[in-house]
DNA sequence: GGTCGGCATCAAGAAAGCATCAAGGCGGAG
DNA sequence: CTCCGCCTTGATGCTTTCTTGATGCCGACC
């Protein structure tokens, strides 16, 4: 029998790299969702939720140790950095940017399996410690899901929708500036961009406030940004 | 930070090996714990609860793997192995035993920080930082939040008041020139500006003060420029 | 007692920031 | 190929905030 044994999104630009991959590790029975550049690889991630990430640094867009920050600014998913570099400051870099895992090409299959498995492990039974859920009033997040609930009715969220308020929610309380949700959506060098936050946070209000004219959930700090006012 | 940053458990015989993690680890703040075979260190293990376990696998009684399962029978403790052994059979049945890293020797000392970086940080959700918070009386300054309390109750503050009140707050009890306050908040080339500072020091009493016309927080010095009374 | 300088307060215009609607473009799913 | 959902972008009107000017108070000094 075939369980799928977890997601993994393979962000890899190499062609040989990305067969040699998919086919290791669907024999294995993952399930494979691919990226190529830093850019599809976030949007990716917020799309399928991935369980893990296999993450090449060498990219055509972006520096993968970018994608890493992105990543984490919102997600705690396990991510192995694949790299031709080996420099020690290489792997601390991308380690320290939140990486869990960096190994170099070239490398085996089981080694690579094996540091799946043991990263799938960590998070698997998830321990309970750090609650997968948070609650704000009637607003109810489920990280793992990628699940968004306003008094136990569904919300749909878009990507982008979705990880604005996990950014809010991740500070829940603190002031967010323009600038930081810019670069944690939206990625670095959208700083300035800051008609499509408006945007964004008026559909967010219009699918969870009451009245999205008065909010109470999310609410403007005018000057400086936006917050999301814990329970 | 200087705050003891985590309790390592490290098992190794040999004695120059041991010697440099313990001059690399203490000289980054871990607290040590040493053992020398596998029965210690499952001892030393139960005893002190460690946050993280540094194994090499060539001990002179157990095999380094049978420790790894042993650990891993009652604990969830990060496990990182160090061995020169090499081959990949080796790291995938440690990585398998259990063990969540596998460093080969010889190895930086960087990398090996920056796996227990990560390592810690997976299990370390506690983020028990509490914002820096100053009260003078009623009032209290939430630094992290941008939060601003009057006696429990929010106080909406504009971008300009609260830089303002800010400076004040930072060298609270002590007299800032007007000079100063309009350098700091409005920036520099507004030093002769003093209306500016008037107006806002009025509104800024007008939401703080009990009675704004008779300050006792923000205070006047005539002829030099304001100070905030500290608690 | 009058005048002057520093200070507080009020109010109105100017500027900046914000919310919202809607149309076009792009890519993925069927 | 077509449809649909999502992202981007522009236009518009509104709100808040900042700046600026006018006015009155108070104590110091002449």
């Amino acid at each position: 029998m075939t369980i799928p044994a977890g997601r993994i999104l393979v962000v890899e630009d190499e062609v040989a790299m990305r067969r040699f991959l998919r086919a290791s590790l669907s024999a294995h029975h993952f399930e494979l969702i691919e990226a190529v550049t830093g850019g599809e690889a976030i949007q990716r991630a917020t799309e399928h939720n991935p369980d893990l990430v296999l993450l090449d640094l060498g990219l055509p867009d972006t520096d993968g140790i970018e994608v890493t920050r992105t990543l984490r600014g919102w997600s705690r998913v396990p991510i192995i950095v694949l790299s031709a570099r080996g420099r020690e400051t290489d792997k601390v870099e991308a380690l320290d940017a939140g990486a869990d895992d960096y190994l170099t090409k070239p490398f085996g299959v089981n080694e690579l399996l094996a540091r799946i498995r043991a990263a799938l492990r960590r998070t698997d039974p998830g321990q309970g410690v750090d609650s997968p859920v948070v609650e704000f009033g009637r607003l109810r997040i489920d990280f793992a899901r990628r699940l968004v609930t306003l008094s136990a009715t569904e919300v749909r969220l878009t990507p982008i929708e979705y990880r604005l308020l996990i950014c809010l929610a991740q500070n829940a309380g603190k002031v967010l500036t323009h600038r930081q949700l810019l670069e944690q959506v939206w990625g670095p060098g959208h700083s300035d961009q800051t008609h499509y936050l408006r945007v964004y946070m008026a559909q967010l209000r219009r699918k969870l406030e009451a009245d999205p004219a008065r909010p109470t959930l999310l609410t403007t700090e005018p000057g400086v940004g936006y917050r999301l006012r814990g329970g």
